[in-house]
RNA sequence: GCGCCUGUAGCUCAGGGGAUAGAGCAACGGUUUCCGGUACCGUGUGGCGGGGGUUCGAAUCCCUCUAGGCGCGCCA
């Protein structure tokens, strides 16, 4: 569908031109004095220079033009040369009824869908999901969503830490402990154990203690070198280890992603990259990108107008090993194969900004993508604590995502049992649902790009710009809808009639409010920016709320009248939970 | 040292050339013949870190200073 914002756009470009003037001047937007019109056009002033006549005259011939327009209800010439637009209830009206009779509530699935790969996620084998996961996977989840609810392919990708050093060091503690398992036995030729002689919290046991050790033992930490070493080249047991370790630990993160409302379709590791490293190697070196330098090989990435130096990629070191490096690069290489994606999204800490704009211009230099290929690149901020400093547990630890995710949860179980009307039964349930939106949208509110300070007082709080604050304005719909129901026999997916012009400012205001959603989304999509989003339902849901406070629906004697209400309330419950799910997170019948 | 990012009401954050810079929280005061008052309405608060510049017009663009955060080839 067409938005509003385009097609009052083309009814100023009209008059601009009938008046003598470029169209390109016409460029209406929502007005930032709402107490005097909808929407404004500054096009007059910016005209003024080329034609060399006072804006105010310019703005009044096209007013005078604009008039003509059936849609506005009020066009205004002010000032220095301002024009305040205001359309019609009816155009509004009938805007709001096409839409509520839309599957895709008015928003325009792209005519060119485009493949897209998102790397987000970022999870390592055998540790815990802890609060630094948390950013990429909210983000990368609600951008992934964004991306395929405007019709591109889009293909989320967990890439997992699931080789290197991390991996020698848990072998070699297990080895430790448990010295006798066949896995260790060079001459063990029979088949290992199906069962891994280890559990997940063994497992986030283990590599901690190891990690300490290797820190200050320099045999242990050659040990685990040898072991990674050795896993790589392929020994028998270090391989089968690895394959338990990676089945136990990708239970956990399953069970844990789940939990937040995030789903991969690739569980691709870095060990899939490895394969491809080599002949990519190959490759670099022959076509003369990759030379030796001071013993590592590196690939220069410097550019002539840089402002600062950007160093050069190093693909291998002085001992021949790869490198983070080589694998993502690796890694585009094997997504290039499988997928031959338009755009790759990575969704990672800001602080990483210099290695992966080294990675993508070593990838284009090299040829391992063509020049139409986009890499783009989301760096988020770090989520702090109250004190404005990264986020720990009280004893100064790192906080593990589970233990967040209840923290949230209790919180949200207490302020849900306070309310009598809600079953017990169902409250435990509920303050997840209710506790996940608090979560994500406590993050999501915020532009991806900064730092942030996380408050579960403030985030579970029913007031204010929250996830539950949200949450509950959709309750509040289905509960009248229901409510309607019961009183009529007509089930809510059926109730309501067509949508006519507004009966009031609070109801008019909501209703262009509504018709926004497809501006909205889409200009928060080509923005990556999910924050966005959360403005307009924020908005939305407060204009509902002071449309709902003086307006009584269900008493409305004018059937007429009270179907058009039903329609327009039922539109906003399904663009709030269109949002909603979009963000990653849904709404419960009750709360 | 070089470079990047951030600095907007007491607090947490929007706004990224245009008209009186906006929300929420906190504070205070109202609203219930009730479709969920975990709501709604109202009141006060800053001139956007400092300075200079471009522009008819700057929180928004440029320069500079300052404070804080972060990054800078053999970690990931």
């Amino acid at each position: 569908m067409k938005k509003i914002i385009e097609d009052i756009n083309e009814a100023a470009a009209d008059a601009f031109e009938k008046a003598g003037y470029d169209r390109k001047y016409a460029r209406v937007t929502l007005s930032n004095r709402p107490d005097l019109a909808e929407y404004q056009c500054n096009g007059a002033l910016a005209a003024a220079k080329e034609y060399h006549k006072a804006p105010i005259m310019i703005a009044e011939s096209v007013v005078e033009e604009m008039k003509k327009s059936a849609i506005f209800s009020s066009v205004e010439a002010v000032k220095p040369g301002f024009i305040n637009i205001t359309v019609t209830p009816d155009y509004v009206a009938s805007y709001l009824e096409k839409m509520s009779h839309d599957d895709e509530l008015s928003v325009n699935k792209t005519t060119d869908p485009k493949t897209i790969i998102i790397d987000y996620g970022g999870a390592n084998v055998a540790k815990p999901l802890h609060v630094g996961h948390l950013r990429s996977a909210v983000i990368g989840e609600a951008i992934k969503r964004m991306e395929r609810r405007l019709g591109n392919k889009v293909i989320g990708d967990v890439h997992l830490g699931d080789w290197g050093l991390q991996m020698g060091l848990i072998i070699t503690e297990l080895q430790e402990r448990q010295p006798d398992l066949p896995y260790f036995d060079e001459s063990y030729t029979g088949e290992y154990p199906e069962e891994a002689p280890f559990t997940i919290s063994e497992l986030e046991e283990i590599y901690p203690c190891a990690s300490g050790k290797s820190k200050t033992d320099d045999s242990y930490k050659a040990r685990a070198l040898e072991a990674t070493a050795e896993l790589q080249r392929g020994r028998r047991g270090y391989r089968a280890l690895w394959k338990h370790i990676m089945n136990v630990s990708l239970a956990d993160l399953h069970k844990n992603y789940s939990r937040l409302n995030v789903s991969f379709d690739l569980w691709k590791g870095e060990s899939d990259a490895q394969p491809y490293i080599a002949p990519m190697v190959e490759k670099m070196k022959k076509d003369g990108y990759a030379y030796m330098d001071q013993g590592a090989l590196i690939v220069d990435v410097a550019e002539p107008d840089d402002k600062k130096e950007v160093p050069p990629c190093m693909i291998l070191k002085s001992d021949g090993a790869s490198l983070y490096t080589t694998t993502d690069l690796a890694t585009i290489v094997q997504r290039e194969e499988d997928y031959h994606p338009d755009e790759i999204i990575y969704v990672v800490d800001k602080r990483q900004e210099m290695h992966f704009i080294q990675t993508f211009r070593c990838a284009r230099k090299c040829g391992i993508v063509g020049p139409d290929m986009k890499f783009t690149f989301i760096g988020f901020g770090t989520m702090n604590g109250k004190d404005g400093k990264p986020f720990k547990t009280r004893e100064g630890g790192v906080m593990r995502l589970e233990t967040l995710i209840k923290d949230i949860d209790d919180e949200m179980y207490k302020k849900i049992v306070e309310n009598r009307s809600v079953r017990d039964k169902d409250a435990e349930e509920t303050a997840e649902v209710v506790g996940l939106s608090a979560l994500k949208y406590g993050d999501l509110q915020n532009q991806a790009s900064k730092d942030y300070i996380f408050d579960i007082d403030r985030f579970t709080s029913f007031e204010g710009n929250t996830g539950p604050y949200i949450l509950y304005t959709i309750v509040r719909i289905k509960s009248i809808l229901n409510k309607y129901a019961e009183e009529t026999g007509i089930a809510p997916d059926e109730a309501g009639g067509k949508i006519i012009a507004a009966s009031s400012d609070a109801e008019k205001k909501l209703m262009l409010q509504a018709g926004r959603y497809n501006e909205a989304l889409e200009d928060a999509c080509a923005e990556y920016a999910p924050h966005r989003v959360c403005a307009y339902i924020y908005e939305l849901a407060n204009d509902f709320n002071s449309f709902y406070h003086d307006t009584k629906i269900l008493s409305e004697e004018n059937e007429e009248r009270k179907n058009s209400w039903i329609s327009e309330i039922r539109l906003v419950k399904d663009i709030l939970e269109d949002a909603i799910d979009v963000l990653g997170f849904s709404a419960p019948d009750r709360m």
